[in-house]
DNA sequence: AGAGGACCTCAAAGCGCTTTGGCTATTCAT
DNA sequence: ATGAATAGCCAAAGCGCTTTGAGGTCCTCT
């Protein structure tokens, strides 16, 4: 069943049956109910294909996806997809995934707009200054940021969570524990929540006068290897931390592994607190130490941000707004006071 | 610039201009070869829209992606996407992800294919005689399930592992080391993985005139917390079993951890294999013990699967054509012989 | 009574591509 | 030399919607 078909069984214009399904003031209310009704008794559904081609909308948002041998997307976007389709579904809004080599994302974008292929995209693991945040920008399509970006010299829509302030928090916790010697494993320091995170460690040792050495802080790609090596090293170098933060609890993992592999226990020896995402399938109370935890559900996030793409699309979102949520602190047995 | 500009400068019509581009016969080489330098001279790009109205085809690939407050997609299917995305990207091939409260995947499913948004998808987590795959094969629009469903009374195309023998193999390994109690922690049983799995450990125990009570049997979601619960109530049951099989690595966690709380030692006391979907954060050979795994990379089989969609896309492949691939069992030091 | 609105409706022109059916040379066999 | 076959190209008709520009009715006000 196709228009025609519709206005015809009606005797109305195409323009006329057009107009009343899509909610247009000049056609009579009588008639619309009329419209309304065939339409629905006879399941018309308008061609998206064809509706596309004539309004260049898609009703569609993008995600560019980088891949590539060297590239692992990480688990936490399966969280996020868990949140974006509790809002999506039900608005029958789908989602594009453009895959792409890390060194072809512009190109891809370009594609992406110059296709009409989706009406607004999303954008995750910004950093600092990130091109593509300027090239959306300049391209003009809407856009919104999963974190956020820095020093880019024009308002941008975001939602993030306070990162600083959930490291700065936990910092603060374990000083006043009296720890003064704080490591930290961080994720890939080029993306701005690493910088923030850090940075939040840092003003909450410098309001007590300490200091994060360089050598108490690791950066490296969120593995449960990689925050065994880290803790390793932390813990065997010659200014080895009481305490420990963890940018995620998969590091947290092999932190606890290098913890009981050093022969030292949590928190007697070593306090740590980790954030967490919250993944059903990992857990921080189920740690063998339940673990304190920097706490911000990612799921949310990816719905809270559904959301907003979809104002997008209606036109009910305009500007630039930056959202920012706060993070809950959640104490459980893994830190202690510092030894003395 | 559109295809009537492009014609208008060439002195041709768009008729002849379309097939050069596409690759028609009936245009002479000299023709075609002027047509396409221009194109690439000029940046020349069909408008997929307009191409999709006309011929009825997108392009894309889609899944319907069940979500919803019970549902959690599984850290798998990221690496999944990765796989897929290996291959994707090169093909500026998308993937469309159509959200859907899980009772009402058959008509986001009919909705995708009527809507042609899409002109083949992919199908996850398939059950016996499921019906996804039915309706699929009903509704004419190609497929490729990831994974086997069973006694669905025609061939439909899939891409499965031989999950039945990876099972089979490493039970039968256990059993040659003396273990004749062996428990299963398995996936849900609904879903036919589980079931080729079950059957594959059965299979091997019965070869040797043993059997699997259904006492050593877990079949639950694969989550660290479920991991334990499931250890724990086998090893504190009535029969406790001297191995354990284990579905996924991240319930490996949680029976490594309920193991070492019971004061019991991996292989001493209890010998652990685990199937290893292949992680890049998490590794079989990190574990505090390195794990016994039946390893197959989901990753790799995403890439698979996007090539043959790939193909269905391209009219390349058209047959029902099932593949399956071989596990590789990989022995660390998690199992030992049992004790006397 | 006639002008001016308000309110509805319509025909037709896009959107940019593919594909059908036909037309004109040229080549080939007879 | 003639008819048939073939190669190469074109005009125009879709695909199914939205939107523009143009009426046509009916009512109200002066």
């Amino acid at each position: 069943m196709n228009l025609k078909q519709l206005s015809d069984m009606l005797d109305l214009s195409q323009t006329t049956v057009s107009r009343a399904l899509n909610g247009y003031p000049e056609v009579n209310e009588d008639t619309r109910r009329r419209v309304a009704d065939a339409a629905k008794r006879h399941g018309y559904r308008p061609n998206p294909s064809a509706r596309r081609l004539a309004t260049g909308k898609a009703g569609m948002i993008g995600y560019v996806m980088p891949t590539g041998a060297a590239v692992d997307i990480d688990p936490h976007f399966v969280e996020f997809l868990s949140g974006l389709g509790d809002y999506a579904r039900g608005h029958e809004l789908d989602l594009v995934l453009s895959p792409t080599a890390a060194d072809e994302e512009e190109t891809t974008y370009r594609r992406v707009v110059a296709n009409k292929q989706v009406d607004a995209v999303y954008v995750s693991s910004p950093r600092p200054a990130d091109r593509r945040v300027t090239l959306l920008n300049q391209l003009g399509i809407p856009f919104i940021v999963h974190g956020r970006s820095e020093g880019l010299g024009f308002d941008y829509p975001f939602m993030d969570i306070d990162n600083e302030a959930a490291f700065h928090d936990a910092a603060r916790l374990l000083i006043q524990l009296g720890h003064a010697k704080v490591g930290l494993i961080n994720g890939d320091i080029g993306q701005t929540f690493a910088i923030f995170r850090e940075r939040g460690v840092r003003r909450a040792l410098a309001a007590s006068g300490l200091t994060l050495a360089a050598e108490r802080v690791r950066s490296v790609a969120m593995t449960e290897e990689n925050g065994f090596r880290a803790s390793m090293s932390l813990l065997q170098g010659n200014a080895p931390p009481t305490a420990i933060l963890c940018s995620s609890l998969i590091m947290a993992l092999g932190a606890v592994r290098a913890i009981r592999d050093l022969g030292l226990t949590i928190p007697g020896d070593v306090s740590l607190i980790a954030h967490d995402d919250v993944f059903p399938w990992l857990k921080p109370e189920n740690f063998s130490v339940p673990l304190t935890t920097t706490r911000s559900s990612i799921r949310a996030a990816g719905s809270r941000i559904a959301e907003r793409l979809a104002a997008k699309l209606s036109g009910l979102e305009t500007e630039p707004r930056g959202e920012v949520w706060p993070v809950d602190l959640v104490v459980r047995g893994s830190i202690a006071g510092a030894k003395t």
